[in-house]
DNA sequence: AACCGAAACAACCGCCCCGTT
DNA sequence: AAACGGGGCGGTTGTTTCGGT
């Protein structure tokens, strides 16, 4: 017996239309009964691409187009250290931010991280460095160092290519760019308890790893310095790090005090205006208008999302 | 202006969990 | 108790945008 031909299940990009068809279909039965879309005829697309559609793009107060925040970043940074790949979880504690925001940020930071500290192993390994490009292009990224290994592994990178005859100490060296201590500061900033929680990357990094990684930075730190390459805020930091008490200002090695308060998991209040950001597009005449429909929506129909009672 | 690499973004896939039958 | 389906989540991949040469 033939089977009865399948409805054609529609992928790829959203059209408005569509998204105009399952905001409507939010409104009237609320975030759920995904599948029913599809079974009503309404779209040709499953249930989950409904779900994600909504989720990551159409739900109400979603800073779509801001890039990440420097507290955000901390706070990203900081509970994956504590989560690990945990990014719905990690996401109720940023505001307008969706697990695929932060799984993206974290992917593109780990890349950024592992194409920097391979261009540094490069520049480390080489007696002869070749001179290097503007922006350190290059591809078949490499991690080089056992200190963020897992990490990488998560990403897809494969084991090989880890290698462990690179320590963390040479992250930087007194060839490494500018581009690089200025990410690698960055992480720092950002990062700030790597020094301190073992938990930090996935990897069971302890503090007798971190302080050669520091003083390789107190070289490249006079380096730079001596060579006026930093920004101003770069240059505040780099003397800091100078400072002996350093990791004192960061709080006692071992110590379980946080360093600063994490926020709390977030819960979209229902009628909080959505949350307008500009994109970060140059074009400045271009204003961001994705949303406006929502403020058609009934005041109280999102009460039922993200029901603060609820646990995350 | 064209090209290229990196970064950012969007969406799908596969697995797992949980509630229902 | 087992089968099934829906939904949630993490990983991955494809596409677009951006910035530099």
């Amino acid at each position: 017996m033939e089977p009865a031909k399948k409805e054609e299940i529609k992928k790829g990009p959203w059209k408005a239309e569509e998204d105009e068809v399952l905001i409507n279909h939010v409104n009237r039965y609320g975030p759920r009964d995904w599948s029913s879309i599809r079974s009503k005829g309404l779209l040709q697309r499953t249930g989950k691409s409904c779900r994600l559609r909504w989720v990551n793009k159409l739900r109400p107060n979603l800073k779509n187009g801001c890039k990440f925040s420097a507290e955000e970043e901390r706070t990203v940074i900081e509970l994956q250290a504590e989560f690990g790949n945990k990014w719905a979880r990690i996401a109720t504690y940023l505001p307008g931010r969706t697990d695929n925001d932060v799984k993206n940020f974290w992917s593109s930071r780990i890349k950024r991280l592992a194409r920097i500290f391979h261009n540094s192993s490069d520049a480390s390994t080489s007696s002869n460095p070749k001179p290097s490009s503007h922006r350190n292009k290059g591809k078949n990224v490499k991690p080089i160092q056992s200190l963020f290994a897992s990490q990488f592994q998560s990403f897809g990178l494969v084991e090989e290519e880890i290698t462990a005859s690179t320590s963390s100490s040479k992250i930087l060296t007194n060839n490494s760019s500018s581009d690089q201590v200025d990410e690698a500061l960055r992480l720092s900033e950002l990062g700030i308890k790597l020094e301190h929680k073992p938990l930090a990357f996935g990897t069971d990094l302890v503090l007798a790893e971190t302080t050669p990684l520091m003083s390789e930075f107190q070289i490249a730190n006079q380096q730079a310095v001596n060579s006026n390459s930093f920004s101003s805020e770069s240059i505040d930091l780099l003397a800091r790090l100078d400072n002996p008490y350093y990791y004192d200002i960061l709080g006692p090695a071992g110590s379980s005090e946080p360093l600063f308060v994490l926020p709390q998991p977030f819960f979209e209040p229902s009628l909080v205006p959505p949350t307008r950001c500009r994109h970060v597009s140059k074009d400045d005449d271009e204003e961001e208008e994705a949303d406006v429909f929502l403020d058609d929506f009934p005041a109280d129909m999102f009460d039922q999302v993200d029901d603060p009672n609820q646990s995350p």
